[in-house]
DNA sequence: TCTATATTTCATTATTTACTGAAATATCAG
DNA sequence: CTGATATTTCAGTAAATAATGAAATATAGA
């Protein structure tokens, strides 16, 4: 990363974020791309990004590439200029929205189906290897169901759980004292 | 893995469960130890592992470490048998709850005090700049706290928390028709 | 204590994933 | 159409991560 163009700050949190993002599967680079968009008030060219990170050209351009395909990142044109420019919200809910819906589609779907399949199949086995399979199906579709009601949530709705502290428990079918 | 020594059943899920971990940042052999741990009905040892997946002894015995440094793998002694057994529980919700606590450990708290840092240093940065800094560590409290709230109720609460449709929305503090 | 069995450690090797740089392709202005 | 600028692709290389195997350590029973 270029040190000299980026305030301690900023520079703190892009390295921080793509820290993050490894430990979570993603890629240091598509991450910290990630951030400086977020962080940045004005759409950023491919070039700047190779300025900011002392990356390669082809690395931004791919790595930019994976982050629309997330939904996450935008193309936009400036006036007289040729370059593509890119955006992402500076919405966190947005974000969160975004991303959660798009880990639902890789990461539980496809286990959504297997784990169908599994059960399905599974009469041989013995009643307690059953149990297990169709529990853990269970909390398979709990986290996907979970993850589509964010989806379609709008960010304003998501806003409002900031600082319930303890909305869980008020979300419990009968949480009383009884 | 050893194909002869388990029905199909148990073979796709354990393989299954390898490839959702590794687009989890997990070990996959570390994830396909653990499935196969929940899936038996009876404490397994190292040379069962070995056997059944077909890796390396030394490999096994680092992913079982890994697995009880995540409070998730428990080592027992059965009579007769110096051998060291492993078990998971078998209840997919309180496996769910040492999760969630052990990523909010390593993931959320390191990020909730660098955030914090950046925050309280960033006031030579623009407002704008300053609110979206807040607002990455407001949502990133917001995370940490519902993982909270996860770690200590007992899994029979989590359990009431299927199969409640749209229950999010029960949550918001003011969700009606207003 | 000694021996056999069980387990862990860690340097080396293998595999996977990320990144680069050069070439190919695309696009705009003249 | 042509040349200049912008972008993408992809084969090769580098870096990070995972797995092995041999040696070291631990432990239980004789």
């Amino acid at each position: 990363m270029n040190p000299d163009r980026l305030t301690p700050t900023v520079r703190t949190f892009v390295t921080h974020w793509g820290e993050m993002g490894t430990r979570w599967g993603i890629n240091r680079t598509v991450a910290q791309i990630h951030a400086l968009l977020y962080i940045s008030e004005r759409p950023l060219h491919a070039d700047d990004l190779v300025d900011y990170l002392g990356v390669a050209r082809s690395n931004v351009s791919m790595s930019l590439k994976e982050l629309t395909g997330w939904g996450l990142v935008t193309l936009v044109h400036l006036p007289d200029d040729r370059r593509d420019h890119f955006t992402t919200p500076a919405d966190v809910w947005e974000l969160f929205r975004l991303v959660i819906a798009e880990r639902k589609r890789r990461e539980f779907d496809p286990t959504l189906s297997v784990m169908a399949a599994l059960v399905e199949g599974s009469s041989s086995e013995s009643p307690e290897v059953q149990r297990r399979l169709k529990d853990m199906q269970g909390i398979m579709n709990f986290m996907a169901d979970l993850m589509d009601q964010v989806r379609v949530l709008p960010p304003s709705a998501l806003k409002g759980l900031v600082g319930a502290a303890g909305f869980i428990r008020s979300l419990l079918p009968r949480s009383g004292k009884s």
